[in-house]
RNA sequence: GCUGUUGUAGCUCAGCGGUAGAGCACUUCCUUGGUAAGGAAGAGGUCAUGGGUUCAAGUCCCAUCAACAGCUCCA
């Protein structure tokens, strides 16, 4: 007999190899039928893999990841098995459950697959899975592994099982198709029930762009129908909080193909609500002792050869700008960093007068590859909202939990609550792709992971990802769609000071090296305004928003008086607006409410007689009457609220 | 840059070999209406661009540009 312990913390008896899926039965038939996936001591399982040992364990549902993840996973195994059978002699990479379903990498040598084709291999799935086969596990030598791939000519598979250690290799298959895989799958294909193939895209295999690119099927499948309807209605929600979209709609910012893509053109609200945050965040950095500065679009290529740019992106930048004379060369500026060190050494410091922290608006323009650009959030010409500060080596650490509580009362403020933090440190084993003494590195990554455990914050810490010059701390927030974005950023940085040969005066009288932090809470103004147009939906909050109010009068009678209101209400900077068209009420209702206008004052001959409005908030309809100045007195007290978090 | 998809009126889209369409928006007129779409008339398009096939090309073919979903990249 063994021992087996719930989740609860009783403890149960049962004989030796039970399996996963008879201790759900034994507790009850829903649960058998409802359960996925079994953890045992922390490692997910198939469930009719026998347990042989006392355990603690964990059924998993639907509702638990791990039990999305074993019914993703052998549905991808149930669509690799619809493509064999539909396209005999394709070759099959990796097919992973993902966040949201899972994908399957195939090649399916001459033959193409294309959106239309999807139809066809979700019928054959249907049919499939139709039969209920036992998905059966095989564990196998590296040898027998091998034989098998290679008869079969998958060299993909070989591949995969060369890099494998003998004794931990396992096959898993269901009716003609077998595969390599660790699993946990499900005990029957007959489970999948609602089957959807999204997309097919190229994705290169091993994610190496030097090698063949492999074509990737994108699907998710749910144990119920209705579940499947409401998970496409949810993405179609999600469209129209698209960024794209709503930025045209509320007359944002547009791109012309005449200026060029990825160069987007901010229109008059867009402004607005841009300079509304520069503003608010030029306010917090006043209080953290930053000053502004501002420096050239342009600069002498010298200048990135020295940073060390030059060496790492020239090739796949906008190329220098010539000019009549001959032998000079400028770039536009991708990023700020050299002009601020240049402003740094435009005069002697003393260890006294650091930190020295320069912020600036920087527009900066990186020739990005043509598929990569994306709406705001990914263009080719873009506004950081950067800062440098130099610093001594004994404030660095206080330095970078001051930019992280800035990131924080920016987060808050926005209400973006569901950020993740990553730590992006040197790929140790590619040490070629950064610059700078090791020494300085382990320096620097020590002090980011230091400042994270001091403000409590968990971050995932990623090797490789660090930018070239120092390792950094990313914040990253996801779109409608859950697609993470890197916004806030901070980096340590040993290197340019080094390069550019800053220094200070010590108390010794001798000369050292400052430290220097590269920050942008914001990322850039572009992503940001992206990534806040998709968590509000366009509904900004009152300080932000482009029009605070509109003023709609019942007739054309009472234009005269809506203008007037418009004139007090401006008078006291309350961003406004009159509809004065010729429609009737309902109409200019309807149609500012689609505009998320967070106010509409409605006047007529009551409110003309009374000298007041009737308000009406965006969504919650009729609020009463005020006076034109209390309404004004309410709304910036409303925004004064706010500006007062920090 | 790579794979797949898509470019028709300001916007959303229909038309898929035979003289360019709808709804919304826009203009003018009627209406002056009290909390989410009042009525009528009108104007608006080298069908992304450049080639080709055809008696005839938004419609079929090729190239280029741009957008979309991924991949790769992201100082």
């Amino acid at each position: 007999m063994i021992h087996i312990t719930f989740p609860d913390g009783s403890v149960r008896e049962y004989a030796k190899g039970i399996t996963g899926f008879q201790l759900a039965e034994s507790i009850s038939p829903r649960l058998a039928a409802e359960v996925l996936a079994i953890g045992v001591n922390g490692v997910t399982l198939d469930l009719s893999r026998p347990i042989e040992d006392d355990a603690t364990i964990q059924l998993h549902k639907w509702d638990d990841p791990e039990g999305k993840h074993a019914y993703w996973h052998s549905s991808a195994h149930l669509m690799a098995e619809a493509l064999q059978e539909l396209y005999p002699g394709m070759k099959f990479g990796i097919g992973p459950a993902i966040e949201n379903g899972f994908y399957y990498d195939v090649d399916p040598g001459d033959a193409v697959i294309k959106e239309s084709d999807l139809p066809a291999i979700e019928a054959k799935m249907i049919e499939l899975a139709a039969r209920k086969e036992q998905i059966v596990r095989k564990e196998i030598s590296k040898q027998e592994a091998l034989d098998f791939f290679k008869q079969k000519g998958d060299e993909y598979k070989v591949e995969l099982i060369s890099d494998l250690t003998d004794g931990t290799i396992s096959f898993y298959s269901q009716g003609d198709f077998t595969d390599l895989c660790r699993g946990p799958h499900l005990q029957n294909t007959g489970e999948i029930k609602a089957i959807k193939l999204l997309s097919v895209a190229g994705a290169y295999w091993r994610g190496d762009e030097k090698r063949k690119q492999l074509t990737r099927i994108y699907g998710i499948t749910f144990p119920k129908k209705k579940m499947l309807d409401e998970y496409l209605a949810f993405l179609e929600e999600a469209k129209k909080r698209d960024h794209r979209k709503i930025g045209k709609e509320l007359e944002l910012f547009t791109f012309s193909q005449a200026v060029g893509a990825g160069l987007p053109l901010w229109l008059p609200k867009g402004t607005i609500l841009r300079n509304r945050l520069e503003d608010f965040l030029k306010r917090i950095q006043k209080r953290f002792g930053y000053q502004q500065v501002i420096t050239p679009h342009i600069g002498q290529k010298e200048l990135w050869v020295t940073s060390g740019h030059y060496a790492k992106y020239g090739k796949d930048s906008f190329q220098p700008i010539h000019t009549p004379q001959e032998g000079e060369e400028f770039l536009l500026k991708p990023m700020n960093c050299p002009h601020h060190c240049e402003i740094y050494k435009a005069f002697p410091h003393s260890y006294k007068d650091l930190p020295i922290r320069y912020a600036e608006f920087g527009t900066v323009y990186r020739y990005e590859q043509s598929g990569e650009l994306h709406g705001l959030t990914r263009v080719r010409g873009f506004t950081q909202d950067d800062a440098h500060i130099f610093c001594r080596p004994d404030q660095l650490k206080d330095e970078f939990l001051k930019v992280m509580d800035i990131i924080f009362i920016i987060f808050n403020a926005l209400d973006f609550k569901n950020f993740e933090a990553q730590i992006s440190l040197r790929d140790p084993n590619d040490r070629e792709k950064y610059i700078g003494s090791d020494e300085n590195w382990e320096k620097a990554e020590s002090a980011i992971v230091e400042a994270c455990e001091e403000k409590g914050l968990k971050a995932n810490l990623v090797l490789g990802e660090a930018a070239f010059y120092g390792p950094k701390l990313d914040f990253m927030v996801k779109d409608a769609i859950g697609r993470r974005w890197q916004l806030g950023t901070i980096q340590v940085d040993y290197n340019l000071p080094e390069r550019f040969d800053l220094e200070y005066t010590g108390a010794d009288n001798q000369k050292h090296r400052p430290v220097m932090i590269h920050r942008a809470p914001f990322g850039s103004m572009e992503r940001f305004v992206a990534v806040l147009i998709e968590h509000t939906g366009g509904k900004f909050p009152l300080w932000l928003t482009p029009e605070q109010a509109v003023i709609l009068p019942i007739s054309e009678k009472f234009n005269d008086y809506a203008h007037q209101v418009a004139q007090q209400l401006d008078e006291q900077d309350i961003r406004v607006s009159v509809d004065d068209r010729n429609e009737k009420i309902g109409r200019k209702i309807r149609d500012n409410e689609l505009k998320r206008i967070p106010y509409l004052l409605i006047v007529g001959e009551k409110e003309m007689e009374a000298g007041v409005v009737a308000v009406r908030k965006q969504g919650e309809g009729d609020q009463g009457t005020k006076t034109v100045n209390a309404f004004a007195v309410d709304i910036n007290a409303e925004v004064e609220k706010m500006m007062k978090i920090f």
